[in-house]
DNA sequence: TTGTAGGCGTTATCAA
DNA sequence: TTGATAACGCCTACAA
């Protein structure tokens, strides 16, 4: 691989011209220009980023961090943060944490490490005191859970108004005993279990259950299956993200019910193929290409002006209201 | 961020004495190793992965290029391919291309440039000449398509005859009058293709239809669209991936068509939801956790030995049955 | 066992 | 307008 001495060599010029040519310097005679211009065509020279981003101390790579790669939200934020990062001349690398803290610390590590220009992320639970790289002038935006630190930039969207929204939405098509599977992580799930309650105490009532539950579909099939056998059964499930109703799907399957009928069920996050199911189901969408843009536009600003204060941007979610919530005994 | 200059000076020892106690270099006295460990503990220090690599020309981390975030397939690929790598201590950036050429030419130097150890790359389409990132000394893994340049490693299923026992198996249940939609990228379209018709043959049948679509749910929604309304109908039809059986799917819901009495579906890859369809959806499902272990394999085969001959490993899907292709009439 | 010094490929400063 | 030259942080001969 040529590097800018053998460029300089051929152009009977200085590595300093040569990096001149390169960052577009007004201050290079056209002519020179020409040369060093052929000579990296000859050549097919390519910039070494690694030498560049030590010499400079920066680079235009941006990570993206998620806590699960198989998690439907998080790769159509990826798309979304990847479309936004390209259109600015940026690159997006994406690591998986699989909600484990030690990768996590190990991929926040990583990235600084590499000098990326700035690391989008979604917090992996975070188990004893905070990994050393958190905040160690890394710009950083949190989206998807509530940043760990103070004085990061953060994008939520209203879980309390979402659940809310989607519990009453439940509740006006009929449904009483109403159950709720959230996950265990973060503050998500937390949130999107206060305004599951809140919207049940306004009509007077008590959840059947209000779990927290591992954001798995193996632990949402788990704790659907002991609710969905209990002598008196919920009417209705409500699932804090996508791969909870899956499991809760999962166990609803294999015990032969039938949705609504048996069981309502409704759940966060919309996914390619909740509407193709019959009946299809109601979900409260989020919306990943707009988390993923203002997420790139927070580390942008971020990246710019390090010291201006942290933004903090919550949006609305979406609720599309589907067959698997019909009007009770319609 | 302390470097190793302000280690060696806290310690009261030269940065070359440091840098033996980092790479755990056996001749160095145990009271100055302390002295050492103390003093980068003191100071938070941590090794710049960037002078490191441009130093060794090296690095730990590997890259993982796939032309589709949202297509499960690698999602579940790329689970596995992290899981093997941290267990090898590598690290895995991830990067989407979106079946774009340029994106592809982009994060191939990106890699190249920032010299990770190796690359797994599912291939974008080639649109003219090669890429000049391509093959330059960088160890390559390509996994799920065809290598376009010779010389690489290569993992990929036996597509042929799993579109073979995919389409006998709807042969077998009665179908006749079967349709099949495949990738119009890559060599993996091409040869499922080619099993599908193969296995017709054999049965002295022609298909109905054997179309080549852009491998994204509209696409396959649409053709699906076309062949559906066609005056007479295909009784089943074969997808290439599982984005398009989404397609079709989309549409044997929007003509209100019953599965498998009106049509029979069956595709490629399993996803989480397919089983939870009713009826389950049919499909040949790939073996993603060993292509991504066996790409790491390879990989870190080529990375300490770059001259050995390349491998190429074919695998075998596996045919999942399910209500999507009952036998007909039942 | 430890230190000195050169260089990996760039860019930026300072002279010319 | 151009060229020497000194860093960026690290590793590794080589010398002590």
């Amino acid at each position: 691989m040529p590097s800018i001495k053998q460029v300089a060599a051929t152009a009977g010029v200085s590595t300093a011209t040569v990096s001149r040519v390169l960052a577009n310097k007004s201050n290079v005679s056209p002519e020179v220009r020409a040369r060093v211009e052929a000579a990296i065509a000859e050549l097919g020279y390519r910039p070494n980023l690694v030498a560049r981003s030590l010499r400079s101390q920066r680079s235009n790579t941006i990570g993206l961090v998620v806590s699960d790669v198989r998690n439907p939200f998080f790769t159509e934020v990826a798309r979304a943060v990847e479309d936004a990062a390209y259109e600015r001349g940026f690159r997006v690398v994406m690591c998986n944490t699989d909600e484990d803290p030690e990768k996590e610390a190990l991929y926040l590590a990583l990235m600084r490490d590499e000098n990326v220009a700035g690391v989008i992320l979604s917090p992996a639970p975070q188990a004893g005191p905070r990994p050393s790289a958190w905040g160690h002038g890394l710009p950083l935006v949190v989206i998807d859970r509530e940043a760990p630190l103070p004085g990061l930039d953060n994008i939520v969207i209203d879980n309390r108004k979402a659940a809310a929204a989607l519990t009453a939405h439940l509740l006006q098509n009929g449904y009483r005993r109403i159950a709720g599977l959230f996950g265990a992580i973060g503050s998500t799930g937390e949130e999107r279990r206060g305004g599951f309650l809140q919207a049940l105490q306004t009509h007077g009532l008590d959840p059947v259950a209000a779990e927290y539950v591992a954001p798995r579909r193996a632990a949402g099939a788990d704790v659907a299956r002991e609710l969905l056998l209990r002598e008196v059964r919920p009417d209705a499930i409500v699932c804090g993200n996508s791969l909870l109703t899956e499991g809760a799907l999962v166990t609803i399957r294999e015990l032969g019910l039938r949705i609504p009928g048996d069981v309502a069920l409704a759940g966060f996050d919309e996914t390619s193929w909740q509407a193709l199911l019959e009946p299809a189901i109601t979900v409260l969408a989020q919306p990943t290409d707009v988390i993923g843009r203002t997420a790139i536009e927070l580390l942008m600003g971020r990246v710019a002006e390090p010291a201006v204060p942290p933004s903090r941007v919550v949006l609305d979610g979406a609720l599309i209201a589907r067959g698997s919530t019909a009007p009770r005994g319609s």
